[in-house]
DNA sequence: GTGCTAATAGGAACTGTTATTATTATGCCA
DNA sequence: TGGCATAATAATAACAGTTCCTATTAGCAC
């Protein structure tokens, strides 16, 4: 089932716009942002975009603890914090040594082979911790 | 908006279910064994002791990568694989030590205060390995 | 230009979850 | 023990987020 993506206005559109933002917005917010520019854009369009530019490699797509989906414009591998007070999602680096370990250490008594992982921490962002 | 949690049969139910299981279904699969038994359960009140459980820690509530919600009767700190090709979600023990060094490199240039984690592993299962 | 097909808008349909309501059951206290 | 306040329940309606469907529009190879 493949099938070539031609150029599409809109998906430029929603990548540019996640480029050019450093929160992780959801579905609906990309909608929202989109609509304002061009009134006619239609959610299903924003969600297949989403998604397509998600499995291609080009945006990241997030599974947060509370079961929503948000965005990142960033495909690189990198980790995210969200903040139990304001839901605000942020980026987080980590040394790579220390991811290494973890996988190596995951890897150690288990029987199957491990590929990836994804790590979401939570607590307090610097605005809500006071 | 504290409410005392009276007995409840179909609270210990589940609780039971899932402490007699190694898999972690989730509130569809609950519901169906639950029903299996007690023909009149609703799905509702599956739902309602799912969260109320999760709330006081009795169990655990994990928020998978493709947006599924699983239930697990461990509630203590472990940490879960997903099998790309069926599905499952297994339990994984890591190395304390690693855990804490991971908290410790992400506090390391964080502005906030970082309370925890969740890791999901995702890759193949020994099964699917074949 | 013509023709093929991907991308689109709009809206219907679907899925998982939560809220509502009337009823039943638990457990405290006289 | 019986009465009472209220938690728990079953059934179902409502809801949000997401996907699917259909007719139309727009890229792009020729």
């Amino acid at each position: 089932m493949e099938t070539v993506s031609r150029y599409s206005r809109n998906r430029e559109a929603i990548q540019e716009y996640l480029l050019g933002t450093k929160e992780h917005p959801t579905a609906d917010v990309v909608y929202h942002a989109l609509k304002a520019k061009n009134p006619s854009v239609s959610l299903g369009t924003v969600y297949r975009n989403l998604n397509q530019l998600a499995e291609q490699g080009r945006i990241l797509k997030l599974s947060m603890d509370d079961g929503s989906e948000h965005f990142d414009g960033n495909p690189l591998p990198h980790h995210h914090f969200t903040c139990r007070m304001c839901g605000r999602v942020l980026d987080l680096d980590l040394d790579p040594d220390i991811l290494k370990d973890l996988n190596d250490a995951a890897s150690a008594d288990f029987n199957g082979v491990i590929e990836g992982h994804s790590i979401y921490f939570y607590g307090l962002c610097s605005l809500c911790k006071k």
